[in-house]
DNA sequence: ATCCTCCCCTAC
DNA sequence: TAAGGTAGGGGAGGAT
């Protein structure tokens, strides 16, 4: 659908798409209408096609058969006391799956004197431990600085004989997987840029753990009979060509505020080494480990836990008043366009954040600013200021670090506290002179209040708080608590908390979970969804996936707080503004287009310190029956054609990217 | 049973 | 003008 307008061709649109009886006379009259990003761009309205899937991978299939070596991911803790020291000086990093696992080597290394480290890096990780490792990951880290690279065992037998083995004999399997196939190698040249890539990113200088590089393209691919394509590209013009551009890569993520949020996981480690600093602490890794610590104590006490989410209200909004106080009391939005620009009200700049006064018109993320012009004339609209955002982040992030031992940042403006166990407040930092109790629940109370209220002295924007006995009713609560509230959901009200709500607002059911309960086991609302079996659910969701609708609607949920953990994949898209044609220069324009990508991923996964042991690529071209994207120079309706191969040697990578871009050419 | 790959879905 | 990214959970279905 066009755009936000649209509310009623979308309606005219799903009568007479029903109206029609064979689905591929369907398919060819009409339009395909696009899967909707949010509940207010027309997708309640429009219909979702859900079409046969198409899966081009057989035609390559016959040519690559990827296979992955193995996986590491790892995430720790440091928690017991130390009954010896004769690890004393080994800092022990695990990466991937291990037998003992990675919490209980963590727990023996800091037994015996030594420390744990969740993040890789050549700086302080001395031992390296991991079951199988793939021929680049043990080359990448061979090239830093030396360490021992050694199998759990090490760390077993060492603890075992209450001494430091010698590490030679614990060397790891060079690990391969039968299943691995050998990519089909073209010697057919690429373009050079390719190949230096293709470098790059295979041996970044160091490892971290489990990291899966991804590399993802979306190419929309003008065929014969996209005429609508080239128009739009034509409209476009060269001002939005994407590909002449040689910045467009940098430039679009500089100014995507997805990519900001999306990319807030890559910034996390350095911004904790900031709030640790401010917090007193001698470094980042030192905090993240304190939590893990108490986070693993706290696992086994079966009491009624105490689960706090905090989430900023209106976020971008209120950053944006709280520099400019002439906006307070007004409706805000933010969005690239300008709500006083004389073309505003055609602007289809997409709304990040609206403050309350603008929701109260109606105004949400999502919606295109001329929408919101037409609901209120007068809404104003700011400017993104990324750097302000993080700068509050970072200070909201510090406080909640000061106030509580474990904490799980969730997202640059919300997070989780765990408090079960946590007996006094604050913990850490300056204010430790003074501390108070937190017992009963008018302490914790008190605990909320003085943060709200410190998170609003120190930043100028507002909090919310919900309160309840797990992440789930926390999260609820918090959602009733907006704005600049404080909510708390009893433990035995929490069911009955649930029940008044709508099935679209249980955190984890979306837009297509909703349409499936609807048409597939006609349930409309979470009274009826809380009369289904665990059976019923499990048939159309699968085991597990029923099993979490089940418990969700009975507002249960065992998921634990846990501190934000290495990521175990790293990747960069660009679904906006990306036009390719047929033939020779466009193919070019396209395969240099994939090349900036890759090298995106590249230096991204080299500022982790992390290595992959995959590489996938991701196009995207337009259905023939696709219509104009809904989205001014979006991706629209699309075919995804992906493939995955996993890297054990460079050349692998070459191929892999060979084969993928001749699929592009398609 | 468990581990793959490919894919869908969700949330900020 | 306008910047629809990113990462994880999990299922289906095939291979081991
Ligand atoms: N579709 C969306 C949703 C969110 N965001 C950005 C802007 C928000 O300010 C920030 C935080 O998202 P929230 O869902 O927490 O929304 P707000 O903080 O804006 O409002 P609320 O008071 O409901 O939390 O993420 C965005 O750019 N696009
Ligand atoms: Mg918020
Ligand atoms: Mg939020």
């Amino acid at each position: 659908m066009e755009d936000f307008d649209g509310e009623e061709s979308g309606e005219d649109r799903v009568a007479s798409f029903f109206g029609v009886g064979d689905e591929r006379v369907k398919n060819k009259k009409k339009r395909e209408i696009e899967q909707p990003r949010y509940d207010w761009d027309g997708g309640d309205f429009g219909v979702y096609m859900k079409e046969k899937q198409r899966k081009l991978h057989d035609q390559f299939a016959a040519q690559f058969k990827p296979s992955d070596p193995v996986v590491k991911e790892g995430n720790q803790s440091q928690d017991a006391t130390r009954s010896s020291t004769f690890m004393h000086g080994v800092h022990l990093h695990v990466s991937g799956w291990t037998q003992p696992s990675r919490e209980t080597l963590r727990e023996l290394i800091i037994k015996a004197g030594g420390e744990y480290h969740t993040y890789y890096s050549t700086k302080s990780v001395t031992h390296f431990v991991a079951t199988s490792l793939s021929h680049a990951r043990m080359k990448s880290l061979n090239e830093g600085p030396k360490i021992f690279i050694v199998n759990p065992d090490w760390v077993v037998d060492s603890i075992q004989q209450q001494r430091r083995l010698p590490e030679a004999k614990y060397r790891i399997n060079l690990g391969t997987d039968s299943r691995q196939h050998t990519l089909a190698f073209h010697t057919s040249t690429l373009q050079s840029p390719t190949k230096e890539k293709n470098k790059a990113d295979a041996f970044p200088e160091a490892n971290e753990d489990e990291v899966d590089v991804q590399d993802e393209l979306i190419v929309d691919d003008t065929n014969n009979d996209a005429a609508i394509k080239l128009d739009a590209m034509r409209r476009s013009g060269k001002l939005l060509s994407t590909s002449e551009n040689v910045n467009f890569v940098k430039d679009f993520f500089a100014q995507s505020r997805l990519h900001f949020i999306g990319s807030f996981r890559a910034r996390y480690e350095q911004l904790m080494e900031n709030v640790a600093e401010r917090l007193g602490m001698k470094s980042g890794n030192a905090l993240l480990q304190d939590s893990v610590t108490c986070q693993e104590q706290g696992e086994h006490m079966f009491v009624e836990r105490i689960v706090l989410h905090i989430d900023m209200d209106a976020f971008f909004a209120s950053c944006a008043i709280s520099v400019d106080p002439s906006l307070r009391g007004h409706p805000v939005v933010v969005c690239h366009s300008s709500s006083t620009s004389s073309h505003a009200v055609t602007s289809r700049g997409e709304i990040s954040a609206a403050n309350y006064e603008a929701r109260s018109y109606g105004i949400r993320a999502g919606m295109f600013l001329k929408t919101a012009l037409q609901m209120c004339p007068h809404v104003k609209s700011v400017p993104y200021d990324f750097e302000l955002y993080e700068k509050v982040a970072t200070k909201v992030i510090t406080l909640l670090h000061a106030f509580a031992r474990l904490v799980e940042v969730r997202s640059v403006d919300e997070a989780y506290i765990d408090l079960t166990g946590q007996d006094t407040w604050p913990v850490r930092g300056k204010e430790m002179k003074e501390v108070k109790p937190l017992k009963t629940k008018s302490d914790v109370d008190e605990f909320c209040r003085e943060l709200r209220n410190r998170i609003e002295a120190e930043t100028g924007c507002t909090a919310s708080i919900g309160i309840g006995s797990n992440k789930l009713a926390a999260r609820l609560a918090t959602k009733k608590a907006k704005p600049n509230g404080i909510y708390r959901i009893l433990p035995d009200e929490t069911e009955s908390f649930v029940a008044q709500l709508k099935i679209r607002d249980l955190p984890g059911i979306g837009y297509r979970t909703c349409e499936k309960l609807e048409t597939e086991l006609r349930v409309k609302t979470t009274e009826q969804l809380r009369k289904l079996s665990k059976t019923a659910l499990q048939n159309v969701f699968g085991a597990n996936a029923g099993v979490l609708i089940y418990e969700c609607v009975r507002g249960r949920s065992n998921e634990k707080v846990i501190p934000l953990a290495a990521r175990k994949s790293i990747s960069a898209t660009v679904g906006w503004g990306v036009r390719f044609g047929a033939g020779d220069t466009e193919y070019n324009k396209a395969v240099r287009f994939v090349v900036s990508l890759a090298e995106e991923v590249a230096d991204r996964a080299r500022q982790a310190d992390a290595v992959g042991s995959r590489v996938s690529v991701e196009l995207l071209k337009a259905k023939s029956n696709a219509g104009e994207p809904y989205k001014l120079l979006g991706q629209g309706s699309c075919d995804r054609i992906r493939s995955s191969a996993s890297i054990l040697f460079a050349h692998n990578q070459e191929s892999l990217r060979n084969e993928l871009t001749k699929v592009c050419e398609r």
